[in-house]
DNA sequence: AGCGCGCATGGTAACGTCAACATGACGAGA
DNA sequence: TCTCGTCATGTTGACGTTACCATGCGCGCT
């Protein structure tokens, strides 16, 4: 690796002073057109490229945003992890990822941030009592990702409640006189969202409310509800999410109960492989673009020293597909 | 946020010189016992974190590490996300991501990891043909997960060969005739792997090779390729990963085509979902942990000036499933 | 003509750290 | 006793950048 090209090389190729150059790389506008070109030109034929850490310490801001997150098995936070990247990339951001591993202590991951220099955080954490308990370092800018509205803290969060409400309002429309519903783990702001929706919508609307099923967002969790639900004699199901979802249809299937003939169900987040599923899964679509645009919009304008928004909600969208139909009185 | 807490500061509660301090935080043979436990103390007291953007601008080394990765949206490039991220945070490296987006220019890519000063990058891509043309910066240290061995950079890779012999074979012991593939996207090295080893296995059991089939690891394209499978009378597929093959499973059965009794379907990484797929699926298990653990360790190697180890690779295990059972003759 | 003001540019120091060299104390061997 | 080596510690400067202040020039106004 041949020696670094400095601000000093390129001034002293353009016959201008450093600080000259470092005008011109922040677009200060003190600077000649002419001057300007020239230095441009010297950057081009030396390739010049800033320093970041020099920057950074003379600055004190890393230009460079962490991103906490429990686990990435969960395809959702896949899909917000790239959300996030790409907003981030946009503008100029570097983006570090800290995973949480087993350990619950998001402390330790603000820790590691701290550390790392980053200039603010996007939290996305499954574990909301967790976020609450935790010491956030003092100056840590912080942009939660649905999270309970706090003052330390901006937050941006889907919909949840909108969402779980028109999949079951969707549901006792088809005719069903009721709805069960296999919720996400305890302590999860999402699940308890999607349940307490699920809970109210079917109050409003008269109906009995079934005992709640619970899972953790995997597959094999929803299967073991499915079982549940065959037994029961359940009609239609929402799940908390698609994976879940998945775990139902097969269990189902293997109970001998036809999707949506004797049984239909509705999953959340849309992820891709939904529309794969056996029957393509009706789900209530998140926009994880939207949400993590947001995030990041948010935590810059935070970080640029403006004033902390209003926390953020975005839309979803009822998809519907063939895992719910229509009750057909006659065949029953 | 008060003002940061430096060397400087540390030196003066504990009545030493700075640099004692820097021998101290970089375990330096050369102090004495008493002061270190005295400089330790002072630390713990006054909180202090080292500042790594100084460090970095002293030392030319940043201890972070980039990823570079095509896409987040197939399952088996978040697992590797995961497992690097856990591997380098044991090793006290941060994680950078940059994603390539839509652009297919990995070039683009590694300006900005330089630019970031990353000390060297793991690259997940699948576009072996763009690695292969990029001009690499020179100084960037480079291990490159699933790819063709190069003599600019390390190369891990999982044992896509082995693991598709196994599959191919797998079915063949069960009495099938022939296997079909539905292959990954052309350019993709670990899918060129896993087709090339389909045909040898084929060919070298004297089997009949038929036309491949050709998705981009998406459910959807599976689903395709699944339509031809019944169109073709196939009896045995092996699918090139496990979401095309959920793909294949949703198309058999709209074609009225029974798994496993009239066909048999494997697939390939063993995503957590696909022990929910209906019917569970045999699948070749790739160990993605291992795979990150692998690459990190050869990139902080290399990082601290290592020679450049041989390639490695890592072994798979076939997970055998209900989508798979020996062919009965009687029913046929 | 003299004065002040706006504007482009330059000089200097400092951000926190660490490598290189300098210093001083102490003990062993001649 | 003198010298030399070893070890703990201190001093200095530099990494690349930007904030702050200084400089000098040209122009318009009195």
């Amino acid at each position: 690796m041949q020696k670094r090209v400095s601000m000093a090389d390129v001034a002293q190729h353009a016959g201008v002073s450093g600080q000259t150059v470092s005008r011109v790389v922040n677009n200060s506008p003190r600077v000649d057109p002419a001057t300007r070109a020239r230095v441009e030109q010297a950057m081009a034929t030396l390739g010049y490229r800033p320093h970041r850490a020099a920057r950074a310490l003379r600055t004190g801001r890393t230009h460079t945003i962490g991103l906490v997150v429990s686990t990435l098995a969960t395809v959702g936070n896949s899909r917000m992890l790239q959300a996030v990247a790409d907003a981030a990339a946009s503008r100029g951001f570097a983006l570090t990822v800290v995973t949480l591993g087993y350990s619950d202590d998001i402390s330790l991951a603000f820790e590691r941030l701290v550390e790392q220099g980053v200039d603010g955080a996007i939290v996305l954490n499954e574990a909301t009592a967790a976020a609450r308990g935790a010491r956030i370092p003092l100056g840590l800018r912080l942009v939660v990702v649905d999270s309970l509205p706090d003052d330390r803290f901006v937050s941006v969060q889907t919909d949840h409640a909108g969402g779980a409400r028109s999949a079951v309002e969707h549901l006792l429309q088809l005719g069903y006189e009721t709805v069960w519903h296999v919720a996400g783990p305890r302590g999860s702001f999402a699940a308890e969202q999607r349940e307490n929706a699920w809970r109210e919508t079917l109050a409003s609307a008269g109906a009995r409310v079934p005992q709640v099923l619970r899972g953790d967002w995997s597959a094999a969790s929803g299967a073991a509800a499915g079982v549940q639900l065959a037994e029961s004699g359940a009609t239609a199901a929402f799940c908390a999410n698609d994976q879940m979802a998945l775990g139902v249809l097969r269990a189902l299937a293997e109970a001998g109960r036809r999707v949506p003939d004797e049984v239909a169900v509705v999953g959340f987040d849309d992820v891709d492989d939904a529309a794969q599923y056996r029957p393509p899964l009706t789900t209530v679509r998140q926009d994880f673009d939207v949400l993590g645009e947001r995030a990041v919009a948010m935590l810059v304008h935070a970080i640029d020293g403006g004033e902390s928004d209003h926390d953020e909600r975005v839309a979803t969208t009822l998809v519907v597909r063939q895992s719910t139909r229509v009750v057909d009185y006659d065949a029953r």
